[in-house]
DNA sequence: TTTACTGTATCGGTTAACTGGTACACTAGT
DNA sequence: ACTAGTGTACCAGTTAACCGATACAGTAAA
C-alpha cells in the first residue's frame, strides 16, 4: 500500500506518502477509526526518517483525515462529519483561489470561470 | 499596473510579476503586439533585480503569453492563437467541475465553494 | 512500576529556490 | 562606428524547505 516513493521526486517525500494515505481514504482502504501505521513501522518500511512520515499526517491531520492521539497511534476521521465549519470555509477559499490562479495562468478569467461556476452549480441547486 | 508587489509574501516576487501580467492581459490592460515595460525599467518601477523581472518574463514566455526579443523588448503574443474563446469556456468547465468534485471529496460543499468564489472574485476586482 | 509501544520536539546538514550584482550580446538609430 | 536601449548569462549570498538523528513525553498492559 505504501510501496512506491520516490526520494529523487520533485515532489516532497511526506507529500507523497500524505497522497497514499489520501486515496487510500478515499478509496475505502482505509475507513474510520482504522489505525495507520505508526510512524516508525512506515518510516521503517518505507525506508524513511520517521519525522518525515510524522509530516506526512500532521499534514493529513491538518486536512482533518486523520487524527494523531499520543501515545495510541494516527487514526483515520470521519472526513465531512468532524469538519467544522471555519475549516470548511478556509479549505473552499483554498480551493477557489487555486482555481482562480490556475485559470490565471492558463488564460482563463475570473468572468469565464465564474459564468462556468455559476453554470454547475444553478443547474445542480435549481433542481 | 504594477505597483502592488509584497516582497513579504510567501510567492516569489517573479510569480507576482508574472501574475500580474497575466491579469493585464486577460483584462486587456496589454493587447496584441504591445511592448512590456523592459527589464531594467521594470525593475527600478518595483524596487527590484531585472533577473527576478526576468525570470517573470521567461515564465510568461513559456506559457506563450510573450515573446521575448533580444536587443528588442518583450512583446505580447497572440493570445487567441493561445487559446481560443471556445476552448477556454470548455477549459473553465473542466476546471470548476474538477473543483465540484474535489470539494464534494473532501466534504466541501458547492453552497460553500460559492460563498468563496463570490468572495474571491469581488476582492479580485476591488484590486 | 515496568515495559513496549505510541506520537512529540528539537537540532543540524544538505539541497534548492529565490534574489541581487555584474558582465555579456543583440538591435536600432545616430 | 558609436551609443543607448534591449534581453541574456553567470555567479554569490540568503533563505527556506526538506530530511535525518536523537532525545523527550504520553498510553496501556503486564
Amino acid at each position: 500500500m505504501f510501496e512506491e516513493i520516490d526520494p529523487r521526486s520533485p515532489t516532497p517525500l511526506y507529500a507523497q506518502i500524505a497522497a497514499r494515505v489520501r486515496v487510500a481514504i478515499a478509496a475505502g482502504d482505509l475507513s474510520t477509526g482504522q489505525s495507520l501505521p505508526s510512524v516508525r513501522t512506515l518510516a521503517r518500511d518505507l525506508r524513511v526518517n520517521p519525522a518525515t512520515v510524522v509530516q506526512a499526517y500532521r499534514d493529513l491531520a491538518a486536512d482533518g483525515f486523520v487524527e494523531l492521539r499520543h501515545g495510541q497511534g494516527t487514526f483515520v476521521q470521519e472526513v465531512s462529519a468532524f469538519l467544522k465549519d471555519e475549516e470548511r470555509a478556509t479549505r473552499a477559499q483554498q480551493m477557489v483561489r487555486k482555481l482562480l490562479e490556475d485559470g490565471a495562468r492558463l488564460g482563463v478569467g475570473a468572468e469565464e470561470l465564474s459564468r462556468a461556476f455559476n453554470a454547475e452549480v444553478g443547474a445542480e441547486i435549481s433542481e
